[in-house]
DNA sequence: TTGTAAGCGTTATCAC
DNA sequence: GTGATAACGCTTACAA
């Protein structure tokens, strides 16, 4: 005997509804609506009939529950605000509409302890699968990732000890071969600029990088030619200042990132410093803009939206069984010589 | 009897789990873990203690079917891709965390079926409320929200016919002052260059705007002054390009959103075109580059951040009741001058 | 303050 | 191909 329960405003239409009215059973119309294909056409168009009619709206948590699936995927960010990411987030979103899964976005605000909290909160909603930037992660996320039995894929560097599975580029050997590609133009004194070092990989890999270049080089490493600089435009209008200032005989400046190298080039312009004849400039990430503005600017790039497409693909693969294997995938990067230097 | 499910791959700790090594009841821990001002401040110790030793995660779906509640917001979104959104993004997401809820993404691909679709996937998902950016929509959408019985909030115009709640500006309003602040700086042959118009209300009602301010000042309205273009910056470039060479008469040129007038700005440089003697430019959306580059470029400044926010405190106080009214939030926008004009 | 019983709306299983 | 039944893991309502 069903009890009614006073409690629910919203006596919704539901499956048995459905079923009554087409005079079936509510399997059946679970059936034609989930597995077509294992029910007979006439019944088919009677059940579809009857969703229209009494405007039948199937509740995807109930399923959930009974069937211990879900179709919703987590992505964590360091920032949702931070535009790059733009691109990686449309690669997985193309994907998830076409297999019918859905995407959850937090963000981690740049911290792992915000991390640890949101892939907590994902697992009580039971999320089929997590796609996540960060590549360095506190003890308990690790300890949660590995009894959740829930598919990671890493996306922001191309770890060497990956929770799961990984999907990236290594930011080492980017950084490393557009410093020796600086090198190889001519160029002797390089300064590097980096985003924040603190628990980020991807920084600290990138400098990294730079480092081992130089060593390659036989150039000496230079504490004040290594700036370590937040975020922005005008962030990196003052980081080339400062190097400039700093040291006379300096003749390019590969900038790590974000757009920076936008806040240096117009300030060279203001200054009227020529670029690259005065100092040469260069940076990470392909920003739509580098090809336009004057000089147009030489970068590394990297296949974001690819990143967030097979990420997506892989994570998939797995969160419904078909794939059970760990793997890691390196999209690698291109250089892309332009004016600049 | 309960009959175990062979079905069950992750026969996961569940709260009766808890409750039995705590020597409890499933409810007590149920309380404990929601409202744990109902419990005992020893009950509580022994809850929380237990749920870490046995490593507990609460189930959120449960949860949700069972109390027909959940903590999950929809935002449905143009573009994924569009970087302008970032900023709105990011105010739904603080508030949001900061209440313990999610959000979910789709996005529309410009298409109102698109839309629809990405709306009944969300009812289906049973979200606690959504926020559209598009303020034109389908028959059908506008029927399933309204049964829906879940609040929504649309942001991307204060429409005159919302749904239910909006917050936004007023494309309107703003492009028309925009064209009359040009106007009044002496400009007398204004071009205007608009994304595309095809079911979207933010550019047909700029386009309106501008219209209303050209007749308001008595200027004669030439469609060959209004060029439709997609966006990106290769976009700004060509058009601003084509109006100077269809009318040597042109002092001016709005730019209707995008980053349209970034490319504008670096053609003309390119060209040799003083700006804004030659010709000056303005646009929609404070791009942060816009303060930066040579001249600095005046534009509309739209409260993007401020829009996601609210929006989504007015989205949570809908949700769980402790407000009924619709409202519509105009956020106003500014005019911000600087040297292109 | 804590416990008991019933049910949320669906799907897995097995029988027909 | 279709149906009956018992869960899924939690929360509501109510009793103690």
């Amino acid at each position: 005997m069903r009890k009614k329960r006073f409690s629910h405003a919203n006596p919704s239409i539901g499956i048995r509804d459905v079923a009554r009215h087409a005079g079936v059973s509510p399997m059946t119309v679970s059936r034609a609506l989930r597995e077509p294909d294992k029910v007979s056409a006439e019944m088919r168009r009677r059940v579809e009939d009857t969703v229209h009619q009494i405007g039948y709206l199937r509740n995807r948590i109930a399923g959930s529950l009974s069937s211990n699936r879900s179709n919703v995927v987590g992505l964590i960010l360091p920032s949702v605000h931070n535009s790059l990411f733009a691109h990686t987030v449309q690669g997985i979103s193309d994907v998830l509409r076409t297999s019918g899964h859905h995407l959850m976005i937090a963000d981690s605000g740049y911290s792992l302890a915000d991390e640890e909290e949101a892939i907590d909160a994902f697992l009580q909603q039971r999320v089929c699968g997590m796609v996540l930037h960060n590549t360095k992660h506190t003890e308990r996320t690790r300890a949660l990732i590995g009894r959740g039995g829930v598919p990671v894929v890493e996306i922001g560097n191309l770890t060497p000890h990956p929770l799961d599975t990984t999907v990236s580029y290594s930011n080492y050997e980017a950084s490393r071969t557009m410093t020796l590609h600086l090198a190889r133009l001519g160029y002797r004194r390089i300064g590097f600029v980096t985003l924040p070092l603190q628990d980020n990989e991807r920084s600290i890999e990138r400098r990294r990088g730079y480092l081992a270049a130089l060593a390659e080089l036989g150039m000496r490493e230079d504490p004040r030619l290594v700036l370590e600089m937040p975020p922005g435009i005008g962030s990196g209008a003052e980081a080339i200042v400062r190097l400039v200032e700093i040291d006379g005989g300096l003749d390019a400046v590969f900038f790590a990132g974000d757009v920076l190298v936008v806040g240096a080039a117009v300030e060279c312009h203001r200054r009227g410093w020529a670029v690259p004849a005065r100092v040469a400039i260069a940076t990470f990430d392909d920003l739509d803009i580098l090809r336009y503005i004057s000089p147009t600017i030489t970068s590394v790039r990297i296949p974001r939206y690819e990143i967030g497409k097979r990420s997506a693909e892989l994570l998939l693969d797995r969160a419904n069984g078909s794939s059970t294997e760990r793997q890691s995938v390196d999209l690698k990067f291109e250089i892309i010589q332009r004016e600049s230097t």
